[in-house]
Formats: structure tokens, C-alpha cells, sequence
DNA sequence: ACCTGAACACCGTTCAAGT
DNA sequence: ACCTGAACACCGTTCAAGT
């Protein structure tokens, strides 16, 4: 039955298909992808270019969730701070995927329109030119970098009592688990934010 | 000829043959390794456990170049800062490496030695026990993302001057090419480590 | 238009056979 | 101990053949 009635595939339904199996496995295979779809690897080539396109149309399912019209609120601190959040938490959903995830920012030209407004936004702030993208960037890698420290491996520190004393304090003054990267997230962000809010106001007037 | 008089291949010979061809192409298989090395696939397996033991390798290679020492300077921000400056130019160098180097932050246990004298350089300059490695993670996250965001490519951002107009006048005001990318980076830099100076002075005493 | 089967070039890895 | 040749299972991709 070469044809069946009904088509059986779409764009979508791969994309969604293989964000499921990297996020089970971290990876995966056309013939996994073709077989969890019920067809053969060769159909999928009907529908798009190869691989390569799969890995953009699983990142954009991801990435589409994120709400951008968060980073055009008053005032400019919270929203960005929500959104950075945000955008971090959805990262935090998929763990097993993140590598093939954070491996390029989301790209504005997704998003012109959504980004014309933040920076309408921070333009009213009183930010400068110069520095209103500076801002976004600089938070998005920090958002990047953030998801990557997520999965990492937690037991690989080894730290001896005796020949590492300040370094054994600081980790038992952390939490453990998922809550520990989150404390350095909260700090940095914080940090970054504190930053700009400093240059916004030494600005002259 | 099943085996020279002398030994053709060694760890850290097959690490820096792989990294020169990601330099070169962004990855390598085990046949174009091989070939370069003078020597048939099947061989490398003497002394490398398989493709991703190289990819360890040749990240030890890179990342044992950063000079950790820098992040125990007298002023701390100081020493942060340089410490982060040498960091991403150290990534800056093997652009298309880029990838695949930043997919996880330098290990700690690989420098734990050094990490514990700029713990205790920071406790030093005020911090508190929880705050200490937060400062590093959080650079690190920023500089792994800021890395990620070198490689970006350009032309991407298709802006209408009509619909978009806040977003035109501050791409106009960034300067083009790898600048665009240091200006980001040291916006965020300063701002990442203002709001961490602000945290040491707010600080009951 | 869309699914299939067969085929292609290529990959990472294993292992007995050589010295 | 270390390199080789042959082999294995698997991968991504192409394409003529079917409806």
C-alpha cells in the first residue's frame, strides 16, 4: 500500500514527534522518528529537507512557547526579570533537550515584531541606543549559559575537606539538587539586572 | 606493515589533530582523524576509548589554556573581569569549535585546586558563603552563552525601517561584525559584576 | 501528492590476525 | 603493545516505482 488515503504527515507532527524522542533520549534517528510516526524514514523526506530542518522545526516548536510580550512592561526591570524566567523555565522542561536547544539564541527575525516593542519599551526606559540590544543579548546569554549549567552532572566535584576548606563552606552553604542551580540563576540574573539599572541611571539626563 | 617500529599515535597527538579539524570544519569523523594522522580508523582505538572520549580530549586541550589564577587577584572585580575577558577569547579563538567546546562549563573538578584560592579570594572580599559560587557560576553561564552568541550568524535580522522603526535606530547605532558581539559582551560583563559589588556592599558588615 | 523498497555512501566500532 | 583489514550494525539520504 504505497499510498494510504489519508495523509499521514505533517510538518508539526515530526517536529512535535522528535522533540518527544529528544526528550526522552537527547537524541535522535530518522528511522526512530519515521517508526514512532508509523511510516518509513524515506516518507519523511517529503516533508522536509532532512535532519538538519527537523532539529530548526523541534527548536521552534519549543521556542514559540516563549511569551515575549513580557519584556514590554513597565517597569522594564520586572519584565525583563519575568521574562528571563520564564524563558528559563521553559528550557528547565526539557533537560534531555536542552544541548540541541541552547545551542543558538532564539533568533530576533522570529520575533521582529514582538522585539520592535521591548525595544520601544526600554527606549522609554531612558536607555540609550547603543545599549538597548546590549541589554537583551547579555541576558539571553546569560540564559543560554544558565541552561547548560542546568544538566549538569552534580556529584563531579570532589572536594577534600582538608586541602579545600573555603571551597567545602561555600557548597555546604548551598542547597542541593536543582535548587542550587537555581540560587546562582537568581543571583546572576539579579546581578545583571542591578547592572543595567546602574547604567540607566548614570546616564545623563 | 602491521606495526611501525615506532609508536604513530598518543592521546594528546589524536586530541589536537581532532581539534584542528573542528577549527577547521566544525566536526570530524573518525576516518578523516585517522587519515590525517597518517593511520587506518581501527587504530585509534588503542588509545581512545571512541569518538566521544576525543571530544573530551580535544575540550581538555582548549580549556587548559585559561589561566584560573587571574580569578585570584586583589581587587576581586578586577580579577573577575580578566579572568572572564581571557575566557571568552580563549573561546573567540576556535570559532566553529564553538559548539562543541561550549556545551558544558569548564568542570570544577578539573581545576579544583585553583578554584579553591579564588574562593577564598572572594570570602575574602566580603562575600558570603552562598554567594560565592553563584558569582562564578553565573559568569560562566554568561560567558558559555556569550560564546554560543560569537558564532551567530549576521545577516539574519531582517528589519523594516517602516514597521520597526525603535529596532532600526539601535541596530544603527551598534557598530557591525565581531564588535557587535565584544559590545554585548562587555555591557553585560560590567553589569554582571556592578550587581555583584552592589550585593558585597549591601551586606550587613 | 505522498508513501514505499531498494540502494548508496558513509559512519563508529569490534576483533582476529599479524609483528 | 600497537597497527591493520575485514566485517558489522547503523545512519542519513536519494529515487524510481507505485497509487
Amino acid at each position: 500500500m504505497p499510498r494510504p488515503p489519508e495523509r499521514l504527515l505533517d510538518r508539526s507532527g515530526i517536529a512535535r514527534a522528535a522533540l518527544a524522542l529528544v526528550d526522552e533520549k537527547g537524541d535522535f534517528t530518522m528511522p526512530e522518528l519515521a517508526a514512532g510516526l508509523g511510516v518509513r524514514p524515506s516518507s519523511l523526506y517529503h516533508h522536509v529537507e532532512g535532519k538538519a530542518e527537523i532539529v530548526e522545526l523541534l527548536r521552534a516548536e519549543v521556542v514559540q512557547e516563549l511569551d515575549h510580550t513580557l519584556l514590554d512592561a513597565d517597569p522594564w526591570d520586572e519584565g525583563l526579570a519575568r521574562w528571563a524566567r520564564t524563558y528559563r523555565d521553559l528550557f528547565a522542561e526539557h533537560p534531555k533537550a536542552i544541548r540541541m536547544l541552547a545551542t543558538a539564541p532564539v533568533r530576533m527575525s522570529e520575533v521582529v515584531d514582538v522585539y520592535e516593542k521591548a525595544v520601544a519599551a526600554f527606549l522609554r526606559a531612558g536607555f540609550r541606543d547603543r545599549d538597548v540590544l546590549a541589554v537583551i543579548v547579555a541576558v539571553e546569554s546569560f540564559l543560554l549559559g544558565s541552561a547548560l549549567d542546568l544538566v549538569m552532572p552534580e556529584g563531579m566535584i570532589e572536594v577534600d575537606e582538608e586541602r579545600h576548606p573555603g571551597l567545602s563552606r561555600c557548597l555546604a552553604a548551598l542547597p542541593t539538587g536543582a535548587r542550587r542551580a537555581d540560587q546562582a540563576f537568581e543571583v546572576g540574573l539579579e546581578a545583571l539586572i542591578t547592572g543595567f539599572r546602574a547604567r540607566l541611571e548614570a546616564r545623563p539626563v
